[in-house]
DNA sequence: TGTACATCAGTGAACGCGCGTTCACTGATGTAC
DNA sequence: TGTACATCAGTGAACGCGCGTTCACTGATGTAC
């Protein structure tokens, strides 16, 4: 355990993909250039290219974990979609970075298949907690990611400040869902 | 009606945003460049600054102009808040440039007089609507905002391609508020 | 109606910067024999 | 146990590019008198 970096790095793609998550969580994913990715790891700049190739491809990993650990925090045996609303809003607080990245196909490569097998798990995921919910399954499918996405997406982009009241998002959000019915009717 | 060029473009505020909201829409706001603009718009690589000063300003200015179309947008006399969903999600369709921008403070200056009097208009308008439905006005307010929202940040990034089936969207989206009650039920 | 002057919009050359990419290289590690 | 060789991870110098910013300027427009 020496404060000399060894000429390898032992897990140089790590320390990419963390310093990239900070950066991503602190300023967006536009704000991200493999340069200052290899100055925060403390490595030479040509050095992360040898790991991912380029911006995109970078991106794309970072989307890929988030999928993993996506389908991970959806986990569980409930059919609840309450449930799973919940557990999608707290994903997204927990791991801001990887949320951020992962729905928007124009900063990835979306034919990259490491990323098609992780997308595939959370979709499977989904798709069994729908099943059967009402007579058009996309529709409820729909409905309830677009309520956590929506949630989530204000919530991280500082829209909802003002709205919370200092109450705990996960919370507000499951009362929200509560209170759907309300909305429909009248 | 001449096609040189005149030394002053006429409208160039006018030219620059347009050209801003085509940049964005096709590519997102992180592929701006203020040479860019002036280039589309045919003028030198400084005159954009005397407009907008730089980025930030001009992404403030789209953001705002983007408040005063989505106030007008949500317009009329209901509260029903599926109505207001469903134009929300419209102006969305419509400006998608616009809709990108507006909600993401960390692009825009928060600070700027113009930003602030359109925002507190949409507010407004979105308050009225919400007012008196059910105890906790916020929370119908979250649950509705959500909900369109997210359903149209997935629209625009094509996470729901797969799922509308060449419906309208719109459509979708009021069947889809119409479904709520039931997600929430049993 | 004419002239002088101020103001405003846009020009174009110059600068320094951070970026991605390439490339010949070197140090470390693993494997064959 | 030792040696040779292949492979892999990271280096560092060099390049060309597009960007934002600055600045002295010029052309056009409006206003005062």
């Amino acid at each position: 355990m020496t404060a000399e970096r060894a000429y390898h790095h032992g897990d140089l793609r790590r320390a990419v993909l963390a310093a990239a998550l900070d950066v991503i969580a602190a300023e967006g994913p536009a704000a991200l250039s493999l340069r200052d990715l290899a100055r925060r790891a403390g490595v030479s700049h040509a050095a992360p290219a040898h790991h991912f190739g380029d911006r995109a491809g970078l991106l794309t990993a970072v989307a890929a974990e988030g999928h993993a650990l996506l389908s991970d925090a959806l986990g569980g045996e409930t059919e609840d979609l309450r449930d799973l609303g919940v557990r999608y809003v707290r994903f997204a607080r927990e791991h801001p970075a990887h949320f951020q990245v992962m729905f928007r196909p124009e900063l990835l490569r979306m034919d990259d298949p490491g990323l098609l097998a992780a997308r595939e798990r959370t979709g499977d995921r989904l798709r069994r907690a729908v099943a059967g919910n009402g007579d058009d399954p996309a529709l409820g499918f729909m409905a309830a990611w677009s309520m956590a996405h929506g949630f989530a997406t204000l919530l991280l982009s500082h829209n909802l400040d003002g709205l919370l009241d200092g109450r705990e998002p996960e919370a507000v959000f499951r009362a929200l869902a509560q209170e759907m019915p309300r909305l429909a009717g009248d």
